[in-house]
DNA sequence: GATGCTATCGTACATGGTACGATCGAAGCA
DNA sequence: TGCTTCGATCGTACCATGTACGATAGCATC
C-alpha cells in the first residue's frame, strides 16, 4: 500500500465506473485492503479527488523549452486536452480543483514559461494559462456531457415542435449537421486562441 | 409549491452554503414543506441540478439582434461570466451540466446565432460556441477556486523551498504579483478569443 | 521478552437520497 | 349534503456512504 497505488487504483475505478458511483469502499475492495487503510494515506476523499486531478497533470509530456513559444503552447494544451479525454470521468475534477500537488507542478511551469516567453507579463501570462486550460478541458468535458446525455436520452434534440414555426433555427442547424470530429474541432478552437494571442504580442 | 419556487430556492440555497453541502432536507425545510414534497415537482437531485444550471443560464440578457456579431459575442460572453460571478457555487454545475432546459435555449440560440452570422458554418459555429463558454465559465471557476483556496489555506505558495535553487520560477512570478483585476483578466481574455475569431472570419 | 511504533482493519455512527404508502383537501357529482 | 376521486403533501423507513474510534498485529529496538 502506497498512496502512490492508491491514486493510480482510484483512477482507473473511477474511470470505470463515474465519478458518482466510486466510492472508498470498492476502492478498498479493488485493492484488497479494508477501508479505513486508505484513510491512512489519504486524510479525506476531497484529498484522493485532488490527488487523481495531480495525477493526470502529471502525465502531460513536456515540450522542447528551446521550440518556440506558441509551438511549445500548442503542444502542451494539446496533451491536456488528450489526457483529459482518455480520462473522462475525472473531467470535472480538472475543472474545479487546483493543481497544487508536486506532480502537476512541472507542466503548469512549463505552460506559464511559454506565455510568458510570448512577451506577457506576469498578469497576462497567467491569464494565458486559465485561458488555455479552460479552453482544453472545457471542451474535452463538453464532448463528454455530449457523449453521455446521448448515451442516456439518445441523440439531442428540440423538445417542442408543437408551434409550427422554428424558434431556434441555429440551435437546429448546430444540432443537425454531422457530428465534428473532436480532434478537428480542438484544432481549429486552438488555432484560434493562439492566433489572438499571437496578434496581441505582435507575432 | 411550483417548480418555479423550489429552483430559485435552491439556488439561493446552495448559494449560501456550498454546493457540497446543499442538501434535499435543508432545501425542504428553507421552503417550509416535507422533504418528500419536492419529489412532487423534480424527480430527483440530478434534475435539479440541471434545472439550477438552467436558471442561470436564462437569467442572462440578450443582445440588440442588429448589432454587430462580435459585440454580440462579447455581450452574451460577458453576461455569462458574470451571471457564474454572480453564483460562485453553482459554476461547476454550468461546467457539467448540457443547457437543456427551454428556459437555456434564447440564450443558446442567440450566442450561436452571432457566430453564425460571423460567418462560421455550423460545426464552426458550435465550436465558437464551446470555446466561448469554456472560456468564460472557465475563468469564473478558476477565480471561485482561488477565493475558496484562499480562505481555507490562505494565500498561494509553492510548497517546498528545501532546495536552495527556485525550481518554477514563472510560477513563483505568477504567485508573486498584486493579484489581477478579475474584470480586466476577462476582458483581456475576451479580446484575444473575439480577435482570433475575426481572423479567422477576415475581418 | 517488554515496549513502542506503524499500518491495517472491524465496528459503529451520522448524514443524506429517496421508495413507499398514508393522509388530506378540494372538486365534481348524485 | 355526503361520497368519490385525484393530485399534492408528508412521515417513516431503508440503504448507501464517508469517516471517527479504538483494537490489533507485525516488527524493530533495547
Amino acid at each position: 500500500m502506497s498512496r502512490q497505488r492508491i491514486v493510480e487504483a482510484a483512477v482507473e475505478l473511477a474511470e470505470g465506473r463515474g465519478l458518482e458511483r466510486f466510492t472508498m469502499r470498492d476502492l478498498a475492495a479493488e485493492l484488497g485492503v479494508g477501508t479505513m487503510s486508505i484513510y491512512h494515506h489519504l486524510p479525506d476523499k476531497r484529498a484522493l479527488h485532488q490527488a487523481m486531478a495531480d495525477h493526470i497533470w502529471s502525465q502531460l509530456v513536456l515540450p522542447a523549452p528551446d521550440a518556440p513559444w506558441d509551438r511549445r503552447l500548442a503542444h502542451l494544451t494539446t496533451q491536456l486536452w488528450e489526457a483529459a479525454r482518455r480520462h473522462p470521468a475525472l473531467v470535472p475534477l480538472l475543472l474545479t480543483r487546483r493543481f497544487t500537488g508536486p506532480e502537476a507542478l512541472p507542466a503548469v511551469e512549463a505552460l506559464l514559461a511559454a506565455a510568458a516567453d510570448a512577451g506577457f507579463d506576469p498578469p497576462e501570462t497567467a491569464t494565458c494559462f486559465r485561458i488555455l486550460v479552460g479552453f482544453a478541458v472545457g471542451l474535452a468535458q463538453a464532448e463528454v456531457a455530449r457523449t453521455v446525455a446521448e448515451r442516456e436520452h439518445g441523440p439531442a434534440r428540440l423538445g417542442g415542435g408543437d408551434d409550427g414555426g422554428d424558434a431556434f433555427p441555429r440551435l437546429r442547424a448546430a444540432l443537425a449537421g454531422p457530428p465534428v470530429s473532436p480532434e478537428a474541432e480542438f484544432e481549429f478552437g486552438l488555432e484560434v486562441v493562439l492566433s489572438g494571442l499571437r496578434r496581441r504580442t505582435g507575432t
